[in-house]
DNA sequence: AAGTTACACAACCGCGGACCT
DNA sequence: CAGGTCCGCGGTTGTGTAACT
């Protein structure tokens, strides 16, 4: 048999705590440690809580050594590094930050960093030189004769990239694509519903991006063919001019693992888009992928990268 | 001043893997 | 090995408060 039952639900509190539980949690801990069982716990503490509630509680805001108050430009950059590798897993980031929680990351990235990050995208149209509104993707897919081409400031208008969705109906509600989305829209990208089947990695006949070339470097994958989701990664090219002083790279990220017929496996990270003679990179591009079925990718970036060092491939074998 | 909206953060919920009996 | 709980994680919701109308 297993163990006993959490906590008899209709018992416990729930909500905010009060200084007194809060109290009563830390001077227990303190005492007697955690012991190792979070469940028996609050019944030994004289607490009316489950043990979730006060692991929680523990871990996220009494615990010592704890770190409250602004991010630094550091714990920033280390974030955005972190997030476009690995995604959303918070406790991992949250280990190469002593003093944050992953809860407190995931809040700050939820509430602000994000926002921060698409604002230093600022887009502007390159056509008449007047700002204008982040047309977000899906819109221009909705809209492709409407849309207009966006690029960042500091980019010279023949520096673009074409971004093309296999049927025109490229739409998500999920955070990873709306990052995309409006990524897309201050890189230079222009969405529309034609196919470019030539560079095509889509394994599953659904919404692939695909970079027109002669830039084109790297494709987006829909594994499962329902659009993109959590099971979806994106990840994109790069593209420098000729005078090695302006880099741009196109963020399309993500990162998974896809078990589909092809047995593609994928762990890539992320990149954005950066000039080099005005900022830092924000983010750094790693990563690579293999295919046991018949595909072969290999993709990287660094902060040193140059057109002569950098390269990336997509082949996939009998696909062309 | 009152009502509404937006935002930040704390806390909860459900899931999956590890672990226990 | 099976059946059940525990733990930790990530996503989501709830709550308090500031800003706005």
């Amino acid at each position: 048999m297993g163990r006993a039952p959490c906590c008899d639900k209709l018992s416990v509190k729930k909500g905010p705590w009060s200084p007194e539980e809060d109290r009563k949690l830390k001077e227990y801990i303190h005492k007697n440690g955690t012991g190792g069982n979070w469940i028996a716990l609050p019944h030994k503490a004289g607490l009316k809580r489950c043990g979730k509630s006060c692991r929680l509680r523990w871990l996220n805001y009494l615990r010592p050594n704890i770190k409250h108050g602004d991010f630094s430009d550091d714990e920033d950059r280390i974030i955005c590094n972190l997030f476009t590798t690995i995604g959303s897993r918070w406790s991992i980031i949250a280990a190469q930050l002593p003093g944050r929680t992953d809860n407190d990351i995931k809040n700050y990235w939820n509430t602000k960093l994000k926002k921060k990050l698409m604002h230093s995208l600022q887009p502007y149209t390159t056509h008449n030189h007047h700002s204008t509104t982040v047309p977000s993707a899906a819109a221009a897919v909705a809209s492709p004769e409407a849309a207009p081409i966006m690029s960042l400031q500091h980019l010279s208008s023949h520096d673009y990239s074409h971004i093309y969705s296999s049927d025109g109906s490229y739409s998500s509600n999920n955070s990873m694509t709306s990052l995309l989305s409006a990524a897309a829209g201050s890189l230079g990208l222009l969405l529309n519903g034609e196919q470019q089947a030539t560079t095509c990695l889509d394994s599953g006949g659904g919404h692939g991006i695909y970079l027109q070339e002669p830039y084109a470097t790297t494709i987006s994958s829909n594994v499962h063919g329902h659009g993109l989701s959590a099971e979806t990664f994106i990840f994109g090219g790069f593209q420098s001019q000729e005078d090695h002083h302006h880099h741009k790279v196109l963020l399309l990220s993500g990162s998974g693992a896809a078990n589909n017929q092809l047995d593609e496996q994928y762990n890539f990270a992320a990149s954005c888009c950066y000039d080099d003679e005005k900022a830092p990179p924000l983010l750094s591009l790693t990563g690579g992928a293999d295919g046991a079925g018949g595909t072969t990718s290999s993709f990287f970036y660094d902060s040193t990268y140059n057109e002569h060092t950098a390269t990336a491939t997509t082949t996939r074998a009998g696909a062309q």
